[in-house]
DNA sequence: TCAACAGTTCATGAGTAATTGAATAATGGA
DNA sequence: TCCATTATTCAATTACTCATGAACTGTTGA
């Protein structure tokens, strides 16, 4: 991943409803869901949710499909892992107070 | 961290000034660089780049400190650390794919 | 083929972000 | 105190992002 994918990438997420629905994606796993069933959730237009899922797309964080009528979009797991990477490693130079400092609130005492 | 201060991080990082930013600043550590230094590192006029070090700043991820004539901006690895948790965790729901995808990428074969 | 359904695209307008250069602090030395 | 240095703030401009609703595309079943 180059600066300009990850700075795609970090703009796609910076957003409430792209990253609610990032949040909702997730547990849909490789399955995802149909757009119409995520605006229905989030209680957004289909227009406007169309506009965020394509930014998301646009980024390589999520993927769609389409199953007859629908269109389903799934998250995109390695997009996100490298856009996580690219901060840590990168960006970060892999400094190592930084990983150990997501990595513990990652485990059990989050502070 | 909540939504809200996540979305903050991701907008100040979301930028391709920002994110050289961080990178010169990470290797300088808690002792940081004083602004002049990084404006002609980075060939950025001072106040574009004083704009810049006071969104990361408001986003927690960069300190500044006076000494003397020079303001010192010092990484703060606390803010990234959380911000990548804040990702990872509440908005990735902790998906061990996506943990795994970035952790692989920080240790050897980088895929 | 026609109508209903599921999504996307387009045009408009509102709000926000970024760049530039000039003006304004704040500090330290002569 | 006066001046040079260092950095921030302001005003103006430009560009971008987002929300909305209408129009459009593609798909299915009657």
């Amino acid at each position: 991943m180059d600066q300009a994918k990850a700075l795609a990438a970090l703009s796609a997420l910076a957003n409430d409803t792209r990253l609610d629905l990032v949040r909702r994606l997730i547990p849909a796993g490789e399955k995802g869901l149909p757009a119409g069933d995520i605006a229905e959730a989030l209680g957004v237009s289909a227009s406007r949710l169309s506009f965020h899922l394509s930014a998301l797309q646009g980024a390589g964080l999520v993927t769609a499909r389409r199953e007859s009528r629908n269109v389903i979009y799934a998250v995109n797991r390695g997009g996100i892992g490298a856009l996580v990477s690219y901060i840590l490693d990168d960006c970060c130079c892999a400094d190592p107070g930084i990983r150990a400092c997501c990595a513990a609130q990652g485990q059990d005492h989050g502070h």
